[in-house]
DNA sequence: ACCGATGTTGAAAACGTTTTCATCGCCGCT
DNA sequence: AGCGGCGATGAAAACGTTTTCAACATCGGT
């Protein structure tokens, strides 16, 4: 049925290891090369991967295990990883877990069964807090969250600068009452909550902390609870960009002017952000470059396996826009 | 080095063939089924899916190939189609074609080397063209857009009615110079085009079209230029959400008002047309429905080979917003 | 002319599974 | 008691490549 390597040999009345040395690199006479490749044509054959990777025991395939790439930061970081693998002669497998860290260990499993040559990894603190170095067949790079210092290469936003960054803002435009809304299960969202904390002793102003889960929904009704009560904050530093959506809404239905009533600053710069009034005012993450890192940290890691753990930290650019306005 | 089933087989007294049964579904009887999965636990054995694919001659892969995941619609139709992949146990090879037909042929190429067991792609109109039926080793679902009629199952928008639709809604609301956006390459776009034509001409009205590469940059360009020209539209359809979003930012640096000078309506109720002032009308698509449906056809071809070609037509939800409030 | 080095080629082993096929034991039936 | 059938099991083949290894030819140096 399917055409193999032996047809192939056989039409170019070659050996099947001629072949082989024909589509790889082996040194082959330019007129054997030749007739390879034409018999290569005429057959119209295709080689089979999974034979070649079981025999060669290399998979050229690399896994990304993401919370969710409806994340405007995750679809962007991803496309930055494939177009890196792709031109590497990489595949990539995709994989979404919730933030959940049973899909996580299933998916860490998953590529253990593949034999991937490594994975690209943002975890929950749950599951990175587990991560040993040596337990899984393969080199792991973590982004945009990390996990004990010194285990796993990686590349993160320095979140601490970031979150204080946003609370400088905030203050030298008058805010007093700054609320903080993080996630609860990432460390970005623990080192955004660090840097805000941090910022606002440093003025000498007291931190109000939300957690939730993160995704719109969930921060959407904590905001909309949250700015109901009589404390409510004046200002509100919101750790990612859904976050952000559902801060909005809420201010929103919960009739607040923005930023009149209420200033908004929150993370990444998406194209969403300046389109809605008044633009939004936030730390813009370098998406494409994180990508590009973290598959270069692979490359090097796959390359020399006992060098030194690395952690590429990449700054953020503050966007000012009208949600940060002087009230 | 690594456990293979060899070392399984010989912890657990028994042969190789007995552990595949094991793990797979073959007849075991209990005792042997426990002390095979006692002896899987205590070596950490993780069996090689490249070896196994190779043998089964089954690869459980299917290949997703989309222009682009950052745009919103392939990112909400992605996930939907990878939940149901992993849920039938499939992986998914995702692609990024970025609307060039010689990716495509190149993503094809690579598709026929993973034996994938199928394939679900949204093509340009230069590559679903030239698709032939049986050419390919595996049976492709489009998604989004379509090729010659009858020869690959699909799953579309009803785009002909979504595009009349959005024309009558803005005749309805007094609307007569009403242009017309699309993008280049993709039949979706051509069957939104058709429709919108097809309306106009039932109230009477003429057509004015402009077609781009279906980027936001290069729509916001044209649609610049279009608003500048003196005979420009009063109203817009606009045929996605990235060259929506596009328009809209032509309407705001041309100093337009949105929908007083100029009403806008398009397509994907992605979450931030609401949060913009004023609000976009839009055709929401059912994305996850699209991707499910399109997992569906595909298992359904699998099983039935030589059933006929089907193509499912989902119809799409007006949503009416300001930017198409009466002038 | 001989020898060693160098470079090209093919036969066959190997990769880690699943699957085929034959064997064995056991049961129920005549 | 003998026999047919059936379910469980293992030995070995098979999947389609790459890689090893040995054989062979060619060539330059003595």
């Amino acid at each position: 049925m399917s055409v193999g390597i032996r047809d192939v040999a056989r039409a170019a009345g070659v050996s099947t290891a001629t072949v082989s040395r024909v589509l790889g690199k082996g040194p082959v006479s330019e007129a054997l090369r030749a007739q390879v490749e034409a018999a290569v044509r005429a057959t119209g054959y295709r080689p089979n991967l999974s034979a070649r990777r079981l025999r060669s025991r290399e998979t050229q395939t690399i896994g990304l295990i993401v919370a969710d790439i409806r994340n405007p930061f995750f679809t962007a970081v991803s496309r930055a990883v494939e177009d890196a693998a792709y031109a590497a002669g990489l595949r990539v497998i995709l994989c979404n877990t919730d933030e959940d860290p049973e899909r996580e260990a299933l998916y860490l499993r998953l590529m253990e069964e593949e034999r991937v040559t490594g994975v690209i990894f943002a975890p929950t603190t749950a599951t990175a807090d587990g991560l040993r170095a040596g337990s899984l067949g393969f080199p792991v790079v973590l982004i945009d969250r990390t996990g004990p210092p010194g285990l796993h290469d990686g590349v993160v936003l320095d979140n601490v600068a970031a979150g204080a960054a946003l609370v400088d803002h905030l203050v030298e435009r008058g805010a007093t009452r700054i609320g903080g809304l993080f996630g609860s299960t990432s460390s970005t969202a623990r080192e955004r909550r660090a840097g805000y904390e941090a910022a606002l002793a440093r003025h000498g102003l007291a931190p109000m902390t939300r957690a939730v889960l993160p995704n719109a929904q969930a921060a959407e009704a904590e905001a909309a609870r949250w700015l109901a009560e009589p404390g409510r904050p004046e200002a509100l530093v919101v750790s990612n960009g859904l976050l952000l959506m559902g801060a909005l809404r809420a201010a929103r239905t919960s009739r607040l002017a923005v930023p009149g009533d209420l200033a908004l600053a929150g993370f990444d710069n998406e194209p969403w952000t300046d389109l809605v009034e008044p633009g939004l005012t936030v730390v813009e993450q370098p998406v494409a470059e994180i990508g590009r890192q973290a598959m270069h940290l692979l490359f090097d890691r796959l390359e020399h396996p006992d060098q030194p753990v690395r952690r590429v930290v990449l700054g953020g650019r503050l966007v000012v826009r009208g949600s940060t306005r002087r009230g």
